[in-house]
RNA sequence: GCCGACAUAGCUCAGCAGGUAGAGCAACUGAUUUGUAAUCAGAAGGUCACGGGUUCGAUUCCUGUUGUCGGCACCA
């Protein structure tokens, strides 16, 4: 006799055991149409789930975020059927959902083309249209195992041989086609209206690089008409402000075959850099660290002593002169120890905070190159803090506070945050990593952040928190880090002597804000759709003129802005203004000065904004302190 | 690195069942002296990524290399 508790606290009682569509059925026939799942107590079951006792139950439909995801794993599923009747050797695996989508991986004797993914997409329609049943299936692991086999499913057979004997698996058939999954699904295929298929990809089985490579098929679903165009809206939307078509646009670097993943800077762009640079620097200065230059290029047993040679070897550019080996440097802590070693230091001396925007190396595989986010030649905004066990803590807090206020300055809210804590490989007593890893996840607390845990993801000579932003395709890309380190300050020898007149290694604790100059540039440029905040933006201003009359009083107008250190243009061409208003606003310069008769025999300057926003005639010096308070304010 | 696609003017892109290429914008020249997102005209711009092959002839077909793009793997 089954109490079903309601979400919204009404409590239904039934006679017998009820299946989940039937209790929707019971409250009302739209509901039991828009039923897609349930969730039992909190667990997710198909609608033809029978409850036997006392539950909470929520009806999922795709008004949910539940509902949604059910529509995207079913979709997949979908995929997968169509490609059996298309391509009946093809062999499934794997087709979970994913952020707004859904992917299928297949393995399949030819590659598959763009036409096959069309006439992918036409059959899941079709099947859609059938309204076939989607049934739950329970099988025992052997007999399943059997099932795949004989069928010539042994990507399946394999993944269901992992699992324990003993447990009781579910198949799901629709029409024909039947696949091992945990479900839930939606329970007709006419559920499955609203869904494309986007690319097609390669993928790994099972991720591991040494397997076989299978051909992925992304595709998105939504939960109506509206929300799938208004998702492929936004992806148009996104790929606009890719940094890359941007770099160009905005004329602020380039990148050319001769040096595959080194950035060429345009005076545009490394006026951005400067500034950002800049800034970081004041921030250095305002947190107590120091900053130094160190060699790009060091002798081989360097990087040997490090480990560096023995871990990273294929990733290093390497070079060699009269009989010595050397390498260009991947990062700057060894540099950074030297500097460290050279003198004695007392307990007193710390923490040291040592800071360089090092210029690094690293020769990545060249799939995983990347406009600015993912480049071979790069510069961190990279320094190394030598403390005691003890001032991790603080040390730590103050580098959260610091990487904070740095993220909020550039106009980031949304930063995901992850601790990674000890890999079954690594350095250091357990004392040691606990204390290290409370540190980290305390002085996270002391902040109020949230973060994820990842456990075994730590580095070998430490744990790390990480600090990651997303691209406006929605990629995330890692940018602050800080990590630490029990092992380097002893492999190069790092001493400093405690009270007690011993000798001991320092804790050595790596951390970036921005990560890779280039790839927060990258984001940067994403984040802002190309139009960069005052204090960034290559140009701040720009001075035109209606006629060749107003000439002399443009330059001077300029030139004035220019002595008060603001980045100014003029712009004297024999063209209308409204076609310099147009090639301006398309470089987002944040202001456009236009001067005419008026303006000149008034001694004003007339102001427009970027958006078009028209701030009308005033005073030189009242768009001076416009400008001054603007960027006042910024950071 | 792996799978797939792609590489044509500074940029965005057309083109070619094989007969050495075309548009728009930008830049350039001239006319126009113009009031808040495109004035008109002219001239110019290319080893069709690079190498090899097939062919009377290759930007086009085949093949190799490099790079880029989308993923996967990697990311100290």
């Amino acid at each position: 006799m089954p109490v079903i508790r309601l979400p919204d606290g009404s409590e239904r009682r039934f006679d017998a055991a009820v299946t989940v569509h039937e209790v929707a059925a019971s409250i009302g026939a739209g509901l039991a149409k828009a039923a897609l799942a349930g969730k039992v107590d909190g667990q997710l079951v198909d609608t033809s789930y029978r409850i036997e006792a006392d539950c909470a139950l929520a009806i999922v439909t795709d008004k949910d975020a539940d509902g949604l995801d059910l529509i995207r794993h079913s979709t997949a599923h979908l995929l997968a059927y169509a490609v059996k009747e298309l391509f009946p050797d093809a062999q499934v695996t794997i087709g979970p959902s994913v952020e707004n989508g859904f992917y299928y991986d297949f393995s399949y004797k030819r590659p598959f083309t763009l036409e096959d993914l069309a006439a992918m997409e036409k059959r899941m329609a079709e099947l859609a249209k059938r309204d076939l049943p989607i049934r739950r299936e329970e099988w025992t692991r052997d007999d399943a195992v059997a099932f795949f086999e004989s069928i010539g499913e042994k990507y399946k057979a394999e993944i269901i041989r992992d699992i324990p004997a003993d447990q009781t698996l579910s198949l799901y058939r629709e029409g024909d086609f039947v696949d091992l999954c945990r479900g839930p699904h939606v329970p007709f295929t006419s559920k499955l209206k609203h869904f494309k298929l986007m690319k097609l990809a390669g993928a790994y089985w099972r991720g591991d690089s040494k397997n076989e490579m299978l051909q992925r098929v992304y595709g998105t679903a939504w939960a109506s008409k509206e929300d799938l165009a208004a998702y492929l809206h936004r992806l148009e939307e996104a790929e606009k402000r890719d940094h890359r078509r941007l770099g160009k646009q905005l004329d602020l670097f380039h990148l050319q075959d001769e040096a595959p993943g080194m950035v060429f800077w345009h005076p545009k762009g490394w006026v951005i850099w400067q500034a950002v640079e800049q800034y970081m620097r004041a921030k250095f200065v305002e947190y107590g660290y120091q900053e130094v230059k160190t060699p790009t290029v060091m002798d081989r047993s360097l990087w040997e002593k490090s480990g560096h040679w023995d871990n990273y070897r294929d990733n290093m550019f390497t070079t060699a002169s009269e009989n010595r080996d050397y390498a260009v440097k991947p990062m700057n802590c060894p540099g950074h120890v030297q500097i460290f070693n050279h003198g004695l230091h007392s307990y007193r001396d710390l923490p040291l905070r040592i800071a360089e925007f090092g210029s690094c190396h690293r020769n990545e595989p060249s799939g995983s190159l990347h406009g600015l986010m993912r480049v071979r030649g790069f510069v961190q905004d990279d320094a190394h803090i030598f403390c005691t066990e003890e001032q991790i803590q603080p040390e730590v807090s103050d580098f959260i506070q610091m990487l904070q206020v740095v993220y909020a300055d550039f106009g980031f809210a949304d930063v995901l945050v992850k601790l990674s804590t000890r890999p079954a490989k690594r350095v250091g007593s357990d004392e040691t990593w606990d204390q290290a890893e409370a540190g980290l996840a305390a002085a996270l607390d002391q902040n109020g952040l949230a973060y994820d845990l990842q456990p075994g993801e730590g580095a070998f000579y430490g744990p790390k928190i990480e600090f990651t932003l997303k691209d406006s395709l929605g990629r995330l890309w890692q940018v602050g880090t800080i990590q630490l380190d029990f092992n380097l300050p002893v492999r190069l020898g790092a001493e400093y002597v405690a009270e007690d007149n011993t000798r001991k290694p320092p804790v050595m604790l790596h951390r970036a804000i921005l990560g890779s100059m280039e790839r927060f540039i990258g984001i940067l440029i994403e984040h802002h759709a190309g139009s960069l905040p005052l204090w960034i933006a290559p140009v701040q201003a720009v001075v035109m003129s209606i006629t060749d009359a107003q000439a002399d009083f443009v330059a001077e107008v300029a030139n004035r802005l220019k002595k008060h250190g603001f980045r100014v243009e003029m712009d004297l061409r024999n063209e209308k203004i409204g076609y310099k208003i147009r090639a301006h606003s398309m470089q987002r310069v944040p202001y456009q000065v236009v001067i005419g008769d008026k303006e000149m025999s008034e001694g004003q300057v007339a102001v427009r904004r970027r958006g078009g926003e028209d701030l009308g005639s005033m005073t030189l010096e009242a768009f001076v302190a416009l400008l001054e308070s603007e960027l006042a304010s910024a950071s």
